[in-house]
RNA sequence: GACCCUUUCGUCUAACGGUUAGGACACGACCCUUUCACGGUUGUAAUACGGGUUCGAUUCCCGUAGGGGUCGCCA
């Protein structure tokens, strides 16, 4: 292709989009991994893990191999292995080979792999590249060298090995470490690029070291750098966001999140940042790859989210927030209701995540929600409130009910009491806001009203009125 | 501590060796608005420090300091 360096000649130019690999699709000789233990739940930084590979397998038309890593018997469990393939699917990463979809290199579980490593591990012993220890334990004897890392990402990184002990490749129960069991499954499984986090520089060359002593020549290597918490430190199941299912669990989009998440150690060089995988994939390449470690920002993740809910069209905002409702444990206040869909409609363009559902469908729907404290503060200071507001209860009262009830004619309504009380019709709103609602943030107020009907609106603001719960 | 990586606003980041160092989140102000928000405009805010190389350094080199990673019979 012509490099998209200068001008075209537009006669002698190739069709804009043959340098596409659409033939060879399956073909193409890249094949990359994530491969995940099943010890916990998926990390953020996994998850990009698993995301950039995969955007690299797409972008290459090659293939990605789900492994999983589960020879650690005592911490591996079931539930976390769903959590994490779960969340991958969520996240709208599918892999080409691995569990649920088999593939020519099945089975995809170290734990069934053991025939496998036996026989690799028995090429080590027969090439004398093995010693065992008193208590059964093998280690593989190190060529002791400087090893050069021919990093992507990094450059040359200088591994050196002359001062380290030989690593343990094979327990004294039989069962095998983590980095042989890990070379063994990217020979066989033809691993030709292998992208994860910095933290694996060092495994790295004890790697190169059994590849070279099997035979093999190494993969090409990219290590990114890392997500780190706000403040510095590694990011651990305490901090809030760590894991993928609490964006599932918050009601994010994952398109949001992946977009958040490809920001991190990534970027497009240029001033945009909502991207779509369509737009992110051409884009994907190593010179765009951050080097430094990134640390992990809830806030800008939400407002990213925010602005893909703003962009979703109403059946798909309704659809998803009443999948997210019908999730819950805990029902919210209408969520089996006729109105909720016009609810919805005045909802969606506040919110973040649909989390915050259940701060809003309580004040739309219950009559009695308690009035907040910050609505209650507010109102505090504002001597003769509560005639005023009266007065405004008057003016509302003369709209007309049924479809005489709109936003409008309550503007109207609320302009004349306005004018009556020689005030400014804002000076009316917020405290109209906390009687009908009880709180001090919240949707479009005139429209929510027209939305609860003339005589749930008149009955909610009497009540707080009379219930004296504002402005004593 | 040793080794490796890294260092631009508080955070994520952009800038062929020549820019008033740009954008975004957050924060402040103003505008819009009947309220809460959205949005618009705008402001505060950065090249860690010290040496080189160069006419010229955020950019290349060295050193120092800070940060992170690794140093398992975890993965």
């Amino acid at each position: 292709m012509q490099a998209g360096s200068g001008p075209c000649l537009f006669g002698l130019r190739p069709h804009p989009l043959s340098f596409l690999p659409l033939f060879e699709m399956s073909t193409s000789p890249v094949r990359v991994r994530f491969a995940p233990s099943p010890t916990g739940y998926l990390h953020v930084g996994g998850a990009r893990t698993a995301l950039f590979n995969w955007l690299f397998a797409r972008r290459e038309g090659g293939t990605l191999v789900l492994r999983v890593e589960d020879t650690d018997a005592a911490r591996n469990t079931a539930a976390a292995q769903a959590a994490i393939v779960d969340g991958l699917r969520w996240l709208g990463i599918d892999w080409d080979e691995g569990p649920e979809k088999g593939g020519p290199h099945a089975p995809y579980h170290q734990s069934q792999r053991g025939e496998i490593y036996e026989r690799y591990f028995q090429k080590l012993v027969d090439a004398g590249h093995t010693y065992v220890e008193e208590n059964g334990a093998v280690r593989f004897r190190s060529p002791k060298e400087i090893i050069i890392l021919p990093d992507k990402i990094g450059g040359d990184i200088k591994i050196d090995r002359t001062e380290e002990p030989d690593m343990t490749i094979r327990r004294p129960d039989g069962s095998f470490i983590f980095h042989f069991v890990n070379v063994v499954d990217d020979i066989e499984m033809e691993i030709t690029h292998v992208i994860r986090g910095e933290d694996h520089i060092y495994n790295t060359g004890k790697h190169i070291e059994l590849f070279r002593a099997l035979g093999a020549e190494p993969p090409v290597y990219a290590h990114i750098p890392l997500i780190l918490n706000a403040d510095g430190s590694k990011m651990s199941k305490r901090d809030q966001g760590a894991a993928v299912g609490y964006y599932q669990e918050e009601g994010y989009l994952p398109e949001a999140v992946a977009n958040y998440l490809c920001l991190l150690g990534w970027s497009p060089k240029d001033d945009r940042e909502i991207l779509t995988v369509e737009e992110i994939l051409p884009l994907f390449r190593w010179e765009n790859m951050g080097h430094s470690n990134a640390k992990f920002d809830l806030e800008k993740c939400g407002w990213m989210n925010a602005q893909y809910l703003a962009k979703l069209d109403t059946p798909s905002f309704d659809h998803l927030a009443i999948a997210w409702l019908l999730r819950r444990t805990e029902p919210l206040p209408g969520t089996d209701s006729p109105e909720l869909v016009g609810a919805l409609a005045l909802i969606k363009p506040k919110i973040k995540s649909f989390r915050e559902l259940a701060e809003h469908l309580p004040m739309l729907f219950l009559d009695d929600a308690p009035v907040s404290e910050e609505a209650r503060g507010k109102l505090a200071t504002q001597a003769g409130l509560k005639d005023r507001l009266t007065v405004l209860l008057r003016h509302l009262d003369g709209v007309e009910g049924g479809t005489a009830w709109t936003a409008a004619a309550l503007q109207a309504a609320v302009a004349a009491a306005a004018a009556e009380l020689g005030v400014k019709p804002g000076a009316l709103m917020f405290p109209l806001r906390v009687l009908a609602t009880g709180q001090a943030h919240g949707v479009d107020l005139l429209p929510a009203l027209e939305w609860l009907g003339k005589t749930a609106s008149m009955r909610r603001l009497q009540a707080r009125l009379d219930g004296g719960q504002i402005a004593g």
